[in-house]
DNA sequence: AGCGTGACGGTTGAC
DNA sequence: GTGTCAACCGTCACG
């Protein structure tokens, strides 16, 4: 993974492409969030779609799609990019399947799926198929000579595997934390600010599912894991060269002005919740144990555009709690 | 003129 | 360490 730490100055020369109303754009990566942020706010002020495009150069297509997108979920934050859909044949059901298959070495593996449903093991969206059960029966379990103890064979243990779908994450402590640890931004008190597929089902399993199809489940951010950074806020650096353009960007005729990029500080704006987010990226780089609270990272946001080499505004893939509080409402202007 | 949509070229991250 | 794959991105052009 790259270095999205924006101290980088071994490369001066930033990269992006210019969209043809000239606003600076990176090709296969979100928008900034604060610009993101400014569609929505804009839009929930009454400004036309087409207005929001040629005021903040970001293509009508782009502002349509957000907030089509937030109307919808209610977030304003891209989706979850990267990654792979997790294994459903994780150790703990195949561990599973193991006692089954000892207790009963006649089950079919149609009958098995079943159990597994029966039991709760695994719910509708993440029990494997009859032909994975087989396949898991015939190479993974294959004679059967001794039974599943929990720790042996296929790590089978329903406990204290680590390769088991992580522990459920406290929601009132994971919401505490994030909410309580720095003040909110006066627009974001109402719906969720995460992504498309937030995580705000818990499955059967134990795991964190999105909640939009297709689901599958990301891993509990506070779980130990090298990989939590997909769940922290989107870091964005900026060039000096782009600054102007930013915030020209960022001010606003409807609000009286927009302090975010220039007075990141300011305190009853939006950007009071985006403090002391520069230990963003050694917390989820060198502190893999700690829960990040993301709502710090926010500051982030007034590092916005664009782009060096090294040092690209890089929205991570971020996955928050429904619980967090959203930043703006979508209701009707 | 405004907007929804899909192709396109791109990035990302788990496997 | 590298390649594959499937998710996502914003732009652009079309209707």
């Amino acid at each position: 993974m790259a270095d999205y730490s924006f101290n980088d100055t071994s490369s001066s020369q930033s990269y992006g492409e210019v969209n043809q109303l000239g606003g600076v754009f990176v090709n296969g990566r979100p928008l900034p969030t604060p610009i993101r942020l400014r569609i929505v706010e804009m839009a929930n002020l009454g400004v036309r779609p087409c207005d929001i495009s040629r005021r903040l150069k970001v293509s009508h297509g782009c502002v349509s799609k957000i907030l089509a997108r937030y109307h919808e979920t209610g977030s304003v934050l891209p989706g979850a990019i990267g990654g792979s859909k997790p294994r459903v044949t994780t150790p703990r059901v195949v561990g599973r399947i193991r006692d089954y298959k000892v207790k009963d070495p006649g089950m079919f593996a149609w009958e098995i799926r079943e159990k597994l449903l029966l039991d709760n093991v695994c719910d509708k969206f993440n029990v494997p198929s009859v032909s994975s059960i087989s396949r898991i029966l015939r190479n993974k379990i294959g004679p059967l000579s001794q039974p599943s103890n929990g720790s042996g064979g296929g790590g089978s243990s329903e406990h204290s595997n680590s390769n088991s779908p992580p522990p459920i994450p406290s929601s009132s402590s994971f919401a505490s934390a994030t909410v309580s640890s720095a003040t909110p931004p006066s627009l974001m008190n109402k719906h969720d600010l995460s992504p498309v597929n937030t995580p705000s089902v818990v499955s059967s399993s134990g795991s964190i599912c999105k909640i939009e199809p297709p689901t599958w489940s990301p891993y509990d951010q506070s779980t130990t894991s090298s990989h939590h950074h997909r769940y922290l806020y989107p870091s964005v650096a900026y060039h000096p060269t782009f600054q102007h353009q930013f915030e020209s960007a960022m001010k606003s005729p409807y609000t009286g002005g927009n302090h975010m990029v220039s007075n990141p500080t300011n305190n009853g704006d939006i950007s009071s919740a985006f403090t002391h987010a520069h230990h963003y990226h050694h917390q989820h780089h060198h502190h893999p144990n700690t829960t990040v609270n993301n709502t710090n990272n926010y500051t982030s946001f007034f590092n916005a555009f664009p782009y060096t080499p090294a040092s690209n505004f890089a929205v991570t893939t971020p996955y928050y709690p429904s619980s967090y509080g959203l930043p703006l409402t979508p209701q009707a202007s």
